[in-house]
DNA sequence: CCTTAACTTCACAAAATTCTGAAAGAAGCG
DNA sequence: CGCTTCTTTCAGAATTTTGTGAAGTTAAGG
């Protein structure tokens, strides 16, 4: 009867559950996710599948099919999360993709490569030869640097995680 | 008399400047900044002397001086920039520290704990012998990875830039 | 000390963002 | 093919964020 008492194997602790999903999502807000996003994420994180229908995110978290659909199409296109079809069924499935995602969240490649367009120009119509146009060139030195340097170190992580992991 | 002339030693192109000024500072809002500091902070970059009072950067971005001091407040809590009391005068300099600023923003440190602390109360409240909670200790694992990777990766770049652009 | 220049804080107007309900659009299933 | 179930799009209401003017605070200079 009590909810408490059926942990093991049952259903889980839903107000736990929610608790986690909630102060997760709140980290990843003030890093600088949007809303929805970060919850949406969130939730799925935590469910033991690693994967959700759009009905049961949005029973969850209480929001809109059109808030799911948002936030969803936002964690797509950034590599979060996939989709996928259930087949026979007009239901999706957005799944985490297990340790994908947080490759995903360093690969900030096309963000450092607009910063780095963005810098030659400055170089460029600061003057090469200016004060400004100095500390540019080496800021744009430093980007190019930890560009190869996260490739790398994303490397040494799938070594690391095997041995420790196991492959998977 | 022709501004575009006056280019070496003279007052730089003030179109140029502020042409560049602005996108850089797109590209830093697109990437999560907000849009003051990262307009305050692009100027402070493209300046030659690294630096500008109060007052040049309310003139240059067209801002008013409650705008200056909130966006100062913000990058100098960040460590992107510090204040300096021009001595025997009441105006304040705000300055870029050369090869400081990048080294505070790959600082994440203070959130990447936040996000270690939230994934460990995961691991407990889902239980370490569920799927998600397997999924959340992995998760923790990696960003202990890249914390100890990251402060490596900066002691590399340090010595890189010696090499590349003297010590100064 | 009083004046004045410079920075900060605060309340509020304006602007941008976020989320929703409603309607339209796909796609399985009979 | 039409029905039904699910997803997406869209216009707008509600909330949040942002930047300003004005008042308040601090500190230099007479």
């Amino acid at each position: 009867m009590n909810p408490m008492t059926e942990s093991a194997g049952g259903a889980r602790d839903a107000e736990a559950v929610s608790k986690f999903v909630e102060s997760f999502a709140a980290q990843l807000v003030e890093a600088g996710m949007q809303r929805m996003p970060a919850r949406v994420f969130a939730a799925l994180l935590s469910s033991d599948e690693g994967s959700m229908t759009s009905a049961e995110l949005g029973e969850q978290l209480r929001i809109s099919p059109a808030a799911v659909s948002g936030a969803v199409r936002y964690l797509a296109q950034t590599h979060m999360v996939s989709r996928e079809r259930e087949p026979g069924s007009r239901r999706e499935r957005y799944r985490v993709h297990g340790n994908q995602w947080y490759e995903a969240l360093t690969n900030r490649e096309a963000v450092i490569k607009r910063w780095e367009g963005a810098l030659r120009e400055g170089v460029t119509s600061l003057g090469a030869d200016t004060p400004a146009g100095r500390r540019m060139a080496e800021t744009l030195a430093f980007f190019e640097f930890i560009e190869t340097e996260i490739v790398e170190m994303m490397e040494r992580w799938r070594v690391h995680r095997e041995k420790t992991f196991g492959q998977e």
